[in-house]
DNA sequence: AATAATGTACCGAACGGTCTATTTATATTA
DNA sequence: TAATATAAATAGACCGTTCGGTACATTATT
């Protein structure tokens, strides 16, 4: 992978603007700031994006296979609750080692574009929904396992656990304690009755 | 209430800052974009406001207040559950009267604001922690009747609460459904046993 | 030789903010 | 109560900086 020069410098780049967006925010990051990240000179940049929305879109995409392949290779056990407890883990582990400081580039994006970018959005909106069809795939599986409660939708209950989930996140950030997350995902297990904790 | 022309002109800058920053966000919201809203003109913003940074405190401050008095205004029912229950539908008829715009202004605030501005996120942290210890005295009223699991701390579930509806009001504004907020609650009921859904 | 990639100077527009003249409201006092 | 002094409030031109973006020459790679 990122075989030419250009291939590596682009990916560098797009690793810089990430780290600068996730903390500082879209619109609060300047194309002179990811060049100075980066140490690219401001006409490579373009070279290699048409322009900051580009590259924007660019990150998103990325950053979406990514979070997502992620998520899937986290699942290690065998019966379906404990598989979305291996999600869940994942999911803090990932948090805890960013010290409360980013949150979840998803969700920043999301609260800072969705009333404005339509094609930023709809990235979003993507990966929040197979965020959510990932997990509520398990949750079918356990409902039909007899793991969980018959009368729990499993569609609702992983749009609920995404929401928790991304709401906890927000909760630690500003909070600067990982402590929001953990209880956001020791709910979700008590109503899932997942022992553990 | 506003009895001087200035305190109206002070108030009605609020409004439309408000009101932009919500949809648009902080940073994407300029000084130009208040000015032409509100119809005042710069000197006369400059007059009541010691600069962007002071006006968004001023505005935060003023959201919190009406934002905290508003919630506990909405608690009309004798029994514990059921106050909840209210301020849940009070947050509900709130956000469906801007049709998933906007969001919540403390969320989006938080996200775009906390690990850049403290003073800024130490208004929201206030707003988040007020918020959860309402809900953390009724799940405490309602524990003490015996209406909530004895093993459910109520600290921990107002936390939980806060943190879902957050979450719920995000997925909320990306997908454009209300649907999502709705969703939250019925899962927060759900959890309580407070029937109604 | 041709194309991919990079370095730098430069641009107009928009940014937050300042300055000062002017108008409006309020308190004082003859 | 009418005139006046004082402060509150408003208008709008102006400023230096930063913004995203462009032009174009130069250097590497194939």
């Amino acid at each position: 992978m990122n075989r030419t020069k250009g291939e590596k410098t682009r990916a560098r780049i797009l690793h810089s603007a990430m780290s600068l967006i996730n903390t500082r925010g879209y619109t609060n990051t300047s194309i002179n700031d990811i060049i100075e990240a980066s140490g690219v000179h401001k006409g490579n940049l373009y070279f290699h994006f048409a322009g900051k929305d580009d590259l924007c879109l660019a990150l998103l995409q990325e950053a979406k296979n990514e979070y997502l392949a992620y998520l899937r290779a986290s699942i290690k056990s065998e019966q379906p609750l404990e598989k979305i407890n291996d999600v869940l883990n994942a999911i803090l582990a990932r948090h805890r080692k960013m010290n409360c400081i980013g949150g979840c580039i998803f969700g920043n994006m999301a609260l800072e574009m969705s009333d404005i970018n339509p094609r930023v959005s709809a990235v979003i909106k993507d990966v929040f929904h197979e965020w959510e069809q990932l997990l509520a795939g398990l949750l079918q599986e356990a409902r039909d396992c007899g793991d969980t409660d018959h009368e729990l939708d499993p569609r609702s209950m992983a749009r609920f656990i995404v929401a928790s989930l991304e709401g906890g996140i927000m909760m630690a950030r500003v909070n600067k304690n990982e402590d929001d997350i953990a209880n956001s995902m020791d709910m979700i297990r008590r109503m899932l009755n997942i022992r553990q904790f």
